[in-house]
DNA sequence: CAGTGTTTCTAGCATCGCTAGGATTGCTAG
DNA sequence: CTAGCAATCCTAGCGATGCTAGAAACACTG
């Protein structure tokens, strides 16, 4: 039966394909761009095979596409980890900088996902522990979840603020500094 | 010629009922259920009055209800004033909650509006300077633009990832206070 | 009352997400 | 080898969206 594997591994990687295409797309022309016609050109299939796919549509693709992005972010700040407060910080805005479309479709866009339940997808909650890492050892007598919340409300406030053009660009470096300062020291 | 006067009055008027007209439907069922259509049969006519009000289409109406949104963000935040960091944080806040809809319109949606700019609309700076007026007395050795401008971004980070459900719904009052502690003390 | 200019509506376009039903394909049993 | 079955895929279409062109209705003027 190994032609049963085969057409199961021909279907989840068409399933991948379909992800990343819907990545690629939005990255370039914002999610609005992301069509489920366009998506079915890009795969170089027909629409309603999108749905065997993903039967909650794009809103499922979008959801699929915004996990990716909390495994690779939380890549990244585990591998920041050294760096502290300062290199978390760091490695969380340059995430969001450097993948708009997908920080868009894990935090802004796709409320789907559940956040902060037990059935919180294991990658989100490493995502999260990467903040919660670097905030624990500085809490002191503070309740370091909630200060690990606050830390990252300010990181996300920052980005989503400053992407929308409600900041000065000119003082972007000085806002994070200001974030860790007050973040970042033992309480 | 008050006959004119009056038709003038009469289309103001009318251009006022259709951004209400927005803004409630938009509270009642957000934004993606204000549609023209919807819009129209509302404010009892067919669609293409929208466009001879706002010739930018629902962009357009969405902007218009920002404005007013800030004007009374303005009012919000001046009114808190005397209760210091603590006060206007609190306004602030609640003033998200207690319109949410409009809150995204503001600062989510509808990137047209131009921000820290020229041409910026006066009730915007007025909702802005809403947060410098308090901050800067706390400043100190720090630059109050920058440190009002993180501290803006940690309270729209709040409100965002809480309405999104990203936080923990108990602690919603700590991480405020845990806001003002952290950006209203003086340095 | 006729003419003129403005205002408003009807009807329609292109596009969106999504789905039902038939056509096509590939596998299996006789 | 072939007939039948089952899975797969596509064509065609529905309802709804934002928006617009051209016709109809209106109000005002001479």
């Amino acid at each position: 039966m190994t032609q049963r594997q085969r057409r199961v591994r021909d279907r989840t990687e068409r399933g991948q394909r379909i992800v990343s295409a819907a990545r690629e797309l939005a990255e370039a022309e914002g999610w609005d761009a992301v069509t489920t016609r366009r998506l079915a050109a890009l795969i170089e299939y027909s629409q309603p095979v999108l749905y065997s796919h993903f039967p909650g549509g794009k809103d499922a693709i979008m959801a699929a596409a915004a996990l990716e992005g909390f495994a690779e972010l939380a890549a990244a700040l585990t591998a920041a980890r050294d760096g502290g407060v300062a290199g978390v910080a760091g490695a969380y805005v340059e995430f969001a900088g450097a993948k708009p479309a997908l920080y868009d479709a894990m935090f802004t866009l796709a409320s789907e996902l559940p956040f902060a339940q037990d059935d919180t997808p294991e990658v989100m909650q490493e995502a999260y522990g990467g903040l919660v890492a670097v905030i624990e050892p500085v809490a002191g007598t503070q309740d370091a979840g909630v200060l690990t919340e606050v830390f990252w409300s300010a990181l996300h406030g920052l980005i989503t603020l400053d992407r929308g053009h409600r900041l000065s660009p000119a003082h972007r470096a000085e806002r994070l500094d200001l974030v860790v300062a007050r973040f970042g020291a033992r309480t």
